[in-house]
DNA sequence: CCAAAAGTGTTCACGGTACACCCATGC
DNA sequence: GCATGGGTGTACCGTGAACACTTTTGG
């Protein structure tokens, strides 16, 4: 079977950055490639666009079969077009950014039959293709964007503390945050619901769970709030 | 002469989004279509990304041969590939946004062969494919950027006066503002040159003429300087 | 001398920032 | 009882916002 144009026509793909949060780091979710080109080195989640879906289709689509991952947050980052990006044939990408909490997204779907690994933001192996460039682009949006819409949330759990927020937001803006005007500020924006529940299991003093409310947020942003840290 | 493929390939297409300001709008040119489909119906200059160039190459190409702009601010905006959005076949498309100096640009040469007119954009025609939510999209991105980004100037001519970027300001975020703290935060940023120039031709007392400094403003953002209004 | 826009300082309220100690819990 | 992180308030400073009159020029 064979298409056929009138002109030549770029192939599309799109690429997922998966963030994910350490306690320590923040990661990004690799896979190792077995084919040429670029056999062995590591790349982005990604993959043709089918002619009969959309380009957000595809990606969560490439973001499920090839990292296990669905139902998280997502977003078109920039679209890739230089020339040379792809040594086969002109390829055009797509990049969009995610991101997941790592502990509820168990890499063993990940893993079927990719080799799939997380990577430390910096500390990452020799990348196929234009994918170091891809991912800088999507560490600078994520940097910036996390300051001004809740998306950090994204990163942790249903239920968190007050101290893994603020070390969230310390990893990500690579810069330590003051506790008492951290809580101060989080508090005060009122897009938090005390769960009522303290953490279980650690060795001292346990702390409050919240949660993120996003309805709450949904209303706040109606009449003109601004989520900003 | 036919290009052939194993598998479908969509065609990609980058359609531009030109931001003018006159005295007292924001506008947008655009153009009007004589073929098939949406014949005469207005719509971004655009069209198909040749094989062997860059998108930000055939972006600026489009920018050139169909509106007459060249040497202009331009910036990646976003990618559209809904399945629909072209009724004769699959096209994705990148868009892109410019920014120009109307009066700099004389708009004959987008005349040439064309029908090129510019809109106000809260007065635009009926638009060609999904071209409105194009515009939609880029107007909330200047609106977003230019307040972080000194950007604006590229509305403007070279030589200026301060009144005539507050107005720009007041245009492009639709609220007036205050002329005393808008200088102060102008002046104070220093990224502006005064000319010792003043307006010729005015029938009232004349104002001073600014340049934005874009060597001084480099220098300031490697020392950690964020513009801001 | 009148119309039209240019240019210029001060006050006040609020939000950002800096900073240190007691509390609860598990071991 | 000690180690570990959880949780809390206050004082100061800088920035954003509100606000009105004098100056210059051309007609």
């Amino acid at each position: 079977m064979a298409f056929t144009y009138e002109y030549p026509h770029p192939a599309v793909t799109v690429d997922c950055v998966i963030f994910g949060l350490d306690e320590e780091e923040l990661k990004i979710l690799l896979i190792k490639r077995d084919l040429e080109p670029f056999a062995d080195k590591w790349a982005l989640p990604g993959g043709f666009v089918q002619i009969e879906e959309s380009l957000e289709e595809a990606a969560r689509r490439e973001l499920h079969e090839e990292a296990g991952v669905r139902n998280v947050f997502m977003e078109q980052l920039y679209s890739f077009g230089d020339v040379g990006r792809d040594p086969r044939e002109r390829v055009i990408t797509v990049a969009y950014y995610a991101l997941v909490n790592i502990s509820a997204h168990n890499l063993q779907a990940a893993t079927d039959a990719r080799d799939a690994a997380w990577f430390a933001i910096d500390d990452l192996p020799p990348l196929a293709f234009d994918h170091e460039k891809i991912i800088d682009m999507a560490l600078k949006r994520l940097k910036g964007k996390v300051r001004y819409e809740p998306i950090g949330f994204e990163l942790l759990p249903k239920k968190f503390t007050l101290t893994q927020l603020q070390r969230l937001y310390e990893i990500i803006l690579e810069r330590p945050l003051d506790k008492r005007n951290f809580r101060k500020k989080i508090q005060k924006m009122a897009i938090l619901v005390d769960l009522n529940e303290i953490q279980k299991d650690v060795a001292h003093r346990a702390a409050r769970l919240y949660g993120f409310d996003e309805d709450k947020y949904g209303q706040l942003i109606k009449q003109g709030f601004n989520f900003e840290l």
